[in-house]
DNA sequence: ATGTCC
């Protein structure tokens, strides 16, 4: 059913569907794709049959089930006759994952690591339900909506210099708090600041292996080093604006007529009211998340204060998982700006692009994929592959191998924990049954996924981290 | 991911 293009390439043939527009393109390794459920692959050939598809619709090599789109799914439209769709993008609009460098080492940190993961499991609120340390007022809600983490740092969270080493600064243009339902207000104030649940973490890390020296260089990393690690998104604010908008781009896909083999694929076309609402509203959610994620870097700056008071904290970069965004991308032979929807998967622009910071630039954008629980992390350098192949995108992370239900039966939150303590990692959580849903077992181990897209230089390794101190919901 | 079903 699928044809081999190359040793990580994969094509989904036009035939596997009806209605498909262009083929589909997985970015793989035959052993990956062996782990690849059927219904992944339906879903990238779905993808393929919606108006204004770019080249391919594409999957990472992490790909599994989602709504709709798949999870790792990477899909452009062109701006004149193309779509925009809140299954390209996910619930969790603009969960991401940044990453803090310290000038500390990890001999120096174990002593206090039970202090640190006890204060930032403390000071910074995590859990399904979470309510923040923050009161924040409707304006300044509609400034986190409005201007992300540009308006954090007014507020005292952080420093201007985080922002370059944010992926759009931290702030996407063109949010539309008018599009975001009193529902998701109500929601999200109270959650600002909040970590949330699931595979969402707060880490603190050791540099374990650089990759590339000159690399890991610019990017401020060495061996020893002690790294921190955010993973959050838009919580419950961001869940409730992808549902409000779905009810009105599946009423959109009847008015404008589009045929979609699968209802999840609701989506409007560019240029209509629809379709700029529901933009705005995710470019708001997306700003919540970075507001969010600058937050909580500022809290955990005050905690590792409190133990290390000349210690420095610098933010690497800070990059979405799940948004959908206006770039501009060669398209045979001509630059075209296109919407490209990103849904568990790493925007990974090489050298030169002017959206990556200046210290960066000659480099590529740092790619930051997030391990599970007790596994490593990787951080990666986008490369020229990417903008050859995948519109500049890379993979974020693995997938989940096994589901919550199973996990819960399989494993022990306390044993989950205690074989974690043994291993040197202490781990704290709001309750030990997301231990076990979250157990190292149940998701792939994220090398695998790294190296294809280290193979195809999507994006180039850089260093290995290794979790020392973890605090979850 | 998510007030894990209004």
């Amino acid at each position: 059913m699928l044809n081999r293009i190359d040793d990580y390439i994969f094509e989904v043939p036009i035939g596997h569907q009806k209605g498909m527009r262009v083929p589909g393109r997985i970015f793989i390794s035959e052993r990956l794709l062996e782990q690849v459920e059927s219904g992944t692959l339906d879903q990238v050939a779905n993808v393929a049959t919606l108006p204004g598809i770019v080249n391919y619709s594409m999957a990472m090599p992490d790909a599994h089930l989602g709504y709709g789109f798949p999870i790792g799914g990477v899909a452009a439209f062109r701006e004149d006759g193309g779509v925009i769709s809140p299954g390209g993008v996910g619930f969790d609009i603009n969960c991401g994952v940044r990453m803090l460098r310290t000038d500390l080492l990890a001999e120096d940190v174990a002593p206090m690591m039970t202090n640190l993961v006890e204060d930032l499991f403390h000071d910074v609120p995590s859990g399904v339900g979470a309510k923040g340390r923050l009161r924040v007022s409707e304006h300044e809600l509609d400034e986190a909506f409005t201007r992300g983490a540009a308006w954090a740092v007014e507020a005292g969270f952080g420093v201007p210099e985080d922002l370059e080493h944010c992926e759009e600064g931290g702030r996407m243009e063109g949010a539309k708090p008018d599009q975001v339902s009193l529902k998701a207000r109500k929601r999200g104030r109270p959650q600002l600041g909040t970590l949330g649940s699931g595979n969402h973490f707060l880490e603190i890390q050791r540099v374990d292996e650089i990759f590339d020296d000159d690399l890991a260089k610019r990017f401020g990393l060495f061996r020893g080093q002690i790294t921190v690690m955010i993973h959050c998104g838009s919580r419950g604010a961001g869940h409730q604006i992808c549902t409000d908008h779905l009810q009105v781009l599946s009423r959109a896909v009847k008015k404008y007529g589009i045929e979609l083999p699968d209802k999840q694929l609701a989506c409007a076309p560019l240029g209509t009211p629809e379709a700029e609402n529901y933009f705005g509203a995710m470019a708001a959610a997306a700003n919540y998340a970075w507001a969010n994620r600058q937050i909580i870097s500022a809290w955990t700056r005050e905690v590792f204060e409190r133990y290390f008071p000349d210690a420095r904290l610098d933010l690497v970069y800070d990059v979405a998982h799940n948004v959908a965004k206006v770039e501009e991308h060669e398209v045979d032979g001509s630059r075209e700006r296109l919407y490209v929807h990103r849904k568990g998967a790493t925007r990974a622009f090489g050298p030169g692009r002017p959206e990556i910071p200046m210290a960066y630039r000659e480099a590529g954008q740092p790619v930051i994929i997030p391990g599970s629980m007790g596994t490593p992390s990787y951080v990666l350098c986008g490369s020229a592959g990417a903008m050859r192949l995948t519109f500049g995108s890379a993979c974020h992370g693995a997938g989940r191998i096994m589901s919550r239900t199973q996990a819960k039966k399989t494993y022990a939150g306390a044993e989950v924990k205690d074989v974690l303590t043994r291993r040197g990692i202490k781990v704290m959580a709001t309750h030990p049954k997301m231990l076990a849903e979250e157990a190292p077992e149940v998701y792939k181990p994220s090398f695998e996924v790294v190296d294809v897209v280290h193979h195809l230089d999507i994006a180039r390794k850089v260093a290995k981290v290794v979790p020392l101190g973890v605090s979850k919901g």
